[in-house]
DNA sequence: GACATTTCGGACAATCAGGTCCGTATTTTT
DNA sequence: AAAAATACGGACCTGATTGTCCGAAATGTC
C-alpha cells in the first residue's frame, strides 16, 4: 500500500506531533529508537518532510524536527503520503493504466474507485494531532 | 497499490476470461499484445497464475492460456492478487508494523482498517467472469 | 519422423527502492 | 575561539522488481 520510507515518514510524523504537544524537539536518534526504524534512512525521510513544509528542523545541539500542536491539526496525512509517495496510491488506475480516467476505464474501475476513494477521504480527513492523540496512555504503538 | 507484475496479471486474466467464453485459447504474443505489457515478463507473470492453479497453459501449436468460464467465476481477484503480491496489501498494518494486530494496534489502525478491509471486501467479491464482461462493446479497456 | 509452434525455466541485465557512510554546514555551549 | 551536537547532502552499497534472451520441453501437423 505505502512504500516503506512512507510508513517511516508517517510513524515519525505522529510522533514529532505527539512531543510537539509537549513542546519538544526531537532529535533524529530519538525519532529512529522510538519508531523502531533505521537511523540514516529516517533522516532521509524526515528531510524530504522538512523540504516540504511538513515540519520544522532546527540543527546545532538541541536541534531536531518539530511541530507544533496548531500545525499538526492542520497537516494531514494525505500531505505526508503526497510528499514522499505521491498521489498515485490514492488517485491512480488500480489496473496500471496510465492515468484513472473514467472517461476510458479498465474493467476494475467502478469497484477500484470506490475503496480508492475512501482511501483518499480518509486520508484527507485524518490529522497527525488526531492520530498523535491515540498515541497516549498505550492506546497505540509505533513499533513492536 | 499493486506491482507492476500483479497489474499485468489482472489485465491478463481478464482477458482470457473474455476470450474464455468463445472457447478460444489465447496466445502469450496475443496476450501482451492486446493488454499493452512486455512479453517476456508477461511470460513469467502467466506461469506464475498457471502454477496457482489459477489459469490453464497448454504447449504446442494452439497452444496458449486458458480460462472456462465457470472457473472464471469461482477465481476471484483476491487469488489473482495474493499470487503475485502476497496478501499484504489488505492484511497487512498501514504503518508498516510486522502484523496488523488489534489488540497492539498502531495509531491509523481504527481508520486504517475500514478502507483496507473495504478493498479486501472488493477484492474477494469480485470475479473474473464478471469482469470480463465489462470489456465487451467498448465499455471498459485494457490498454490506452 | 521431421518440423513448426508454443510454453517453461534458467541466466542475465537494468532500474529502482531501501539503506549506510561520511564529510559539511549550522548552531549552542564553554 | 574551540568544541560539541545536530541536521544536511552526496556517494555509495545492496537487494528486489522489472524486464530480456535463449535453449529445452512439449505438442500438434504434415
Ligand atoms: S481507469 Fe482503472 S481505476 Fe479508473
Ligand atoms: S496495526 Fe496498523 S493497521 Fe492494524
Amino acid at each position: 500500500m505505502f512504500s516503506r520510507a512512507c510508513q517511516y515518514a508517517i510513524r515519525a510524523a505522529v510522533l514529532i506531533a505527539l512531543e510537539g504537544r509537549n513542546k519538544r524537539r526531537m532529535s533524529l536518534v530519538e525519532i529512529a529508537e522510538r519508531t523502531g526504524s533505521p537511523r540514516a534512512f529516517t533522516a532521509k525521510v524526515l528531510q524530504q518532510l522538512a523540504r516540504a513544509g511538513i515540519l520544522e528542523s532546527t540543527k546545532g545541539p538541541n536541534g531536531g524536527f518539530d511541530l507544533p500542536p496548531a500545525k499538526a491539526k492542520k497537516v494531514k496525512l494525505s500531505m505526508v503520503v503526497k510528499a514522499i509517495d505521491g498521489d498515485q496510491v490514492y488517485r491512480g488506475c488500480g489496473m496500471g493504466l496510465p492515468y484513472c480516467n473514467p472517461k476510458k476505464p479498465c474493467p476494475l474501475h467502478d469497484h477500484f474507485q470506490e475503496v480508492r476513494d475512501e482511501l483518499r477521504d480518509m486520508l484527507e480527513g485524518t490529522d497527525l494531532h488526531t492520530l498523535s492523540l491515540g498515541l497516549e496512555k498505550g492506546k497505540a504503538f509505533l513499533k513492536r
